[in-house]
DNA sequence: CACGGAAATTGAACGCCGTACAAGAAATGG
DNA sequence: CCATTTCTTGTACGGCGTTCAATTTCCGTG
């Protein structure tokens, strides 16, 4: 109650992250049940038992809130994704890039309204800052896919019908970063791996936004299939 | 201005279905610039002059307004891949796969916030009628993909790492609308037209909700290069 | 310990929204 | 010409994001 206590980090700061985390998880669990749409400034206040206003020291617009959120979940995703692939030995690219789109697959199942959130319709009317943290996630994505398919270079080359693309064609820091990390890799293997990207997000988004639903019962094998194919087309042995 | 007129379908309900139909076209005319969430049933009707409540006379709900747009919205977009397709010789099969993938992907470059209504998040809670009107048109899209891929039955199906799919995977009534037309087709089939849906989506989806702008300049280069390796993997000689 | 100022919070207000409902206007059919 | 159906209006309620002046709470310093 008194003394000088670990004061250093201010602890009017300690108190405000400690806010400002709790407004997330309301957030977080009103989007859970609800859309992204019943994130309402007023129901986090209500919940908290603050104000309607107050919120408004801890998030300048609820848009500012909603990017928040969004870098957050898109980088909660791309943690267990990059888990679950550095859970298979790095030399079985097969089982690699299984498990990343059986991850990503999963995780969407799981939080239907956070995939919405990354991948859809944020809300009204909601425009992503140019440049924002939401990139910065998508560009790891990105990074990740290339590397998957980077271990199967240039053995895929061959088996793909590519256009001839360039390093122009893509942006800057990601040709950056991807030739950073891959010195040696031409752009046609960036675009394979944007390519990968289209192919895990396809059957997932039509499955979170119920499309896939009313035609099959069995969705998980279907994106089985898809991705048992989607290796085989980049040449590996089947996995498993 | 007097006599009898041709009153014969009733002036009545002829007005009203004028109503009706300016009603849907203001809705489409605000979602085109400023998405879905911008369709307010206020500000149709101070556009059309009338009165807030003179709506509901049209439409019992907001929702019901948003069904019918997608109703509409997506029989427009059938409507044009059909006639993609329709427009190569029948036994073209790459052409037609092909023409049906870039007229989906034309469509929701030049009707951006049609493809969100239709594939999206349409709005606040919203939540599809249970067998409505939008699943209809889902199943049109997808019989639509099954013929294509019956053209290439069964020599698509020896390339295929197909898993082993039922009858009893798929919805009844599109099991019965596919056995119907193409009486010869296993369900494997019906599975690979899925995969492809969900194939074609996939790029579509991200480069539309704009995470492929980041990354790319020439998203239409890259989704090229998918549809002619999609087409390839059906083993189909190249297109053009 | 007291006090001045900064930070945090409040409450009321504005203009939107979807929706409901009773009252009024208009058109129809007998 | 009138009765009845159909359509339209005005008003109201609650919820939303956002703003702003007023107020409370807290901290560092004299």
């Amino acid at each position: 109650m008194s003394s000088v206590d670990e004061q250093v980090p201010g602890r009017r700061a300690r108190l405000r992250a400690q806010t400002t985390a709790e407004i997330k998880a309301i957030a977080l669990k009103l989007m859970a049940d609800g859309g992204a749409d019943a994130i309402s400034l007023r129901a986090i206040a209500r919940e908290m038992g603050m104000s309607g206003s107050a919120i408004y020291s801890y998030f300048e617009t609820r848009d500012a809130l909603i990017t928040t959120l969004i870098n957050d979940v898109y980088t909660s995703l791309m943690d267990q994704v990059e888990a679950a692939r550095d859970a298979c030995r790095p030399d079985d690219a097969a089982n690699r890039i299984l498990a990343w789109g059986q991850a990503i697959r999963e995780w969407a199942l799981a939080n239907p309204q956070g995939f919405r959130l990354i991948y859809g319709d944020p809300v009204a009317g909601y425009q992503a800052p140019e440049g924002g943290p939401a990139p910065e996630a998508a560009k790891r994505a990105c990074l990740g896919l290339t590397g998957l398919v980077a271990a199967t270079w240039p053995h895929s080359q061959s088996l793909q019908a590519g256009g001839d693309h360039q390093w122009s064609d893509f942006a800057p820091t990601l040709v950056a970063t991807v030739r950073d990390a891959f010195p040696d890799l031409p752009p046609a293997a960036l675009a394979l791996a944007l390519r990968v990207w289209g192919r895990m997000h396809g059957l997932i988004a039509l499955e979170t936004y119920g499309h896939l639903g009313p035609q099959t019962h069995e969705p998980a094998k279907l994106y089985r299939a898809e991705m048992i194919d989607l290796i085989r087309s980049l040449g590996l042995e089947q996995p498993k």
